[in-house]
RNA sequence: CGCGGGAUGGAGCAGUUGGCAGCUCGUCGGGCUCAUAACCCGAAGGCCGGAGGUUCAAGUCCUUCUCCCGCAA
């Protein structure tokens, strides 16, 4: 098929790739601006526009996608389809109208759960043991559109959103291939999503990057695992801030404050926390590299007693 | 030039006002033990990121370069 396609990270790049070795004709890819980024706000390519441009196939960075010229610009392409993932703008009305196959989305999660900006954050924070991803035709709304096919994944305690990003946008592409094949076929039956179902995945806060440790040790094993590889979760040891990558847990309390050190173990140290003790396996205190827990014990900062969080 | 931290044996750190380079872990050898990731004894392993400079003397002070990272966007 003739496709433009519009996206943005590295989980679009999947998509893209799919959509390229499927032999599919990418007309152009539409992704953001280049934007300041990072250590010294030097510019940078979004990752989409990176593996384009090694494609060699053309790209637009539009400011607004309400523009006039650019309506313009996507008529002249004709694409029979919009692909869409993670392009970071809401589409009006007459680009969605605009192909005759309309524009299909591919969403992180099994819809109509998790809508919105962070799908796959969180369900690895909330702790599911499963989710997906979802191909759909857009409409109007925040990842309300009919649902055209669906395929779900096992999440486990192993994986952060890190390993679910990588894995469901493989999947995606996938999916959006086979997807494309049926919906020429004529096979595809839209669903409209069961709204009483539905539920938001909000983007995640500063605030919610700061470990509490009153919490219950499952919970947090969770957060750290729905934060990495990043931002991050992270608490305070002696005012510095230690970001805790890797962890497990255990049932059993230390008898300890939540949030003290507990002492040390083959592969790292334990905390209280407000309902079980967090063994912490990998660390990165600001500045430093990430490194096992187990090495940072060697430097000595980590004192049986010593409350984290202040 | 957005703000800031850092580069010291294989790993993580310490090193006061310049004066013989240390600690924890790991590694190797030996011992104890039914046994061990535990314990005891011993050993190896460092041009202290690179280049200049100050000094009788620089890991430490000055200049400059390279690389790594945290924050903010």
């Amino acid at each position: 098929m003739r496709i433009v396609f519009m996206g943005t990270p590295d989980f679009a790049v999947a998509s893209l790739n799919a959509l390229v070795e499927a032999g599919h004709e990418i007309t152009a890819v539409i992704t953001q601006p280049d934007r300041p980024k990072g250590r010294g706000n030097k510019m940078a390519f979004p990752e989409v526009k990176t593996r384009a441009l090694e494609l060699k196939i053309p790209v637009y960075q539009p400011e607004s996608v309400k523009d006039e010229s650019f309506l313009e610009l996507l008529q002249e392409m004709a694409p029979e389809v919009i692909i869409v993932v993670a392009y970071g703008r809401i589409l009006p009305e007459a680009v969605l109208k605009l192909p005759p196959y309309g524009c299909l989305n591919v969403h992180g999660s099994l819809l109509p759960a998790y809508r919105g900006a962070a799908p796959i954050q969180r369900a690895v924070l909330n702790g599911d043991r499963e989710t997906g991803v979802t191909i759909m035709q857009m409409d109007l709304g925040m990842d309300t559109g009919d649902i055209l096919t669906q395929k779900a994944i096992e999440i486990t305690d192993e994986d952060t959103t890190g390993t679910m990003f990588d894995r469901l946008a493989i999947l995606g592409g996938e999916l959006l291939v086979e997807t494309l094949v049926e919906l020429q076929a004529g096979k595809i039956v839209a669903v409209p999503q069961d709204e009483t179902q539905a539920t938001y995945a909000e983007k995640v806060l500063k605030a919610h990057e700061v470990i509490d440790w009153q919490q219950d040790a499952e919970q947090i094993f969770h957060q750290i695992r729905g934060l990495a590889p990043t931002p991050g979760a992270y608490t305070l040891l002696k005012e510095q801030r230690i970001k805790i990558w890797r962890s497990r847990y255990q049932e059993e309390n230390s008898g300890r404050q939540p949030g003290e050190i507990v002492g040390v173990t083959p592969e790292g140290f334990l905390v209280q926390t407000g309902q079980g003790v967090l063994e912490v396996l990998e660390v990165q205190p600001a500045g430093k590299k990430t490194m096992p827990a187990k090495a940072f014990c060697n430097g000595g900062a980590v004192i049986a007693g010593v409350k984290l969080g202040e």
